[in-house]
DNA sequence: TATTGTTATACTCTATAACTATA
DNA sequence: TATAGTTATAGAGTATAACAATA
């Protein structure tokens, strides 16, 4: 499998970086640090923790966005890059504005998202012929049949990390989390 | 209100720093951008993203963490640095490496996150008399102070964010998130 | 004047790897 | 050798503020 990874520095080459988002990962599997394991300690007091909604969700968020980053590895997809390319192909002719409004974040943020994309090869910016000021952002080829690919790989995903989880209590849980905030 | 701001930089002073610490930060509140609403767009077509209870968890913990970081502004706490504040309270003479652990981060993370406690003046390194490279970890009389203090606060978080759910619904939706993963 | 995209800058969170002092 | 803490470095994600081009 290869391997895809974006280092943001300050765009040093073009075809250069973009080789080199195509080689594979230095993973390290060396010698050291032991990794992470993103249960709670079972010999410690975790006090008020545990009755904090908020604490049981980032505990949940770790695990989940571990098993998301490894799932996608192979095209450098994050869970914002896949958010941001299944707006863009849901909704034509997007601005960045807009998507920055969809996705909740700033617009300086989805410039970087975009950047990514772009790098990556799987979105571009067209010029809008009506305003001159704004691009509509769409996929490319790759970047279409990538995310056709990476879409079941995320459905997956889901369900590896719902799999504890009985179709009801999905549902019941999307509803609940939805009805936070 | 008071409010602190943590700058990592590379410790310039000390008790310069501390004393920057404390003073209001400036929030802007200028003519620029519209701060970002984290509801779903409804003129936008989320597509399979409204379907991934990774998708659901992330946008809940983006409002989450919005109000988290409101309410604690006041001390410059953030959610990992709460959590470590707890641990450190409810289990005695905790060293770094066991706070890195139970929070399930890397070692390094957990340096990071006691130097801003430190240097809030939350947390202290002391010495472990029977292991000369060990700290045992703990709250100052300041710390155990705030973390009274913010408990309370972050409580009132917790039920303002659930504030759409039940009893019954706020047992299942912690009861639930355990479950993923 | 307001909006679109952009850049500069900064801060948090996190990781890996290598170092040091001790055990 | 192994462990405790640390530092260096890196990258993602996010934000605010200011700017140029265009509306």
């Amino acid at each position: 499998m290869e391997t895809k990874t974006l280092k943001s520095k300050k765009d040093e080459g073009f075809a250069d970086e973009v080789e080199r988002l195509k080689e594979p990962q230095q993973t390290g599997e060396s010698h050291n640090e032991a990794t992470i394991a993103p249960d709670l300690a079972s010999d410690m007091d975790y006090g008020v923790l545990t009755e904090l909604v908020g604490y049981c969700l980032r505990r949940a968020q770790i695990r989940i966005y571990q098993d998301f980053q490894e799932a996608m590895e192979p095209w450098a997809i994050t869970p914002p890059r896949f958010s941001a390319m299944i707006l863009i192909r849901n909704n034509t002719r997007m601005k960045l504005t807009e998507l920055a409004r969809a996705m909740g974040i700033a617009r300086s943020g989805a410039v970087e998202v975009v950047n990514s994309l772009s790098k990556l090869g799987y979105v571009r910016r067209c010029h809008s012929p009506t305003d001159r000021r704004a691009y509509a952002l769409e996929l490319t080829e790759t970047g279409g049949d990538v995310l056709q690919k990476v879409t079941v790989v995320v459905r997956e995903h889901d369900a590896r990390i719902s799999a504890r989880l009985s179709d009801d209590e999905h549902v019941q849980l999307r509803k609940l989390l939805n009805k936070l905030g």
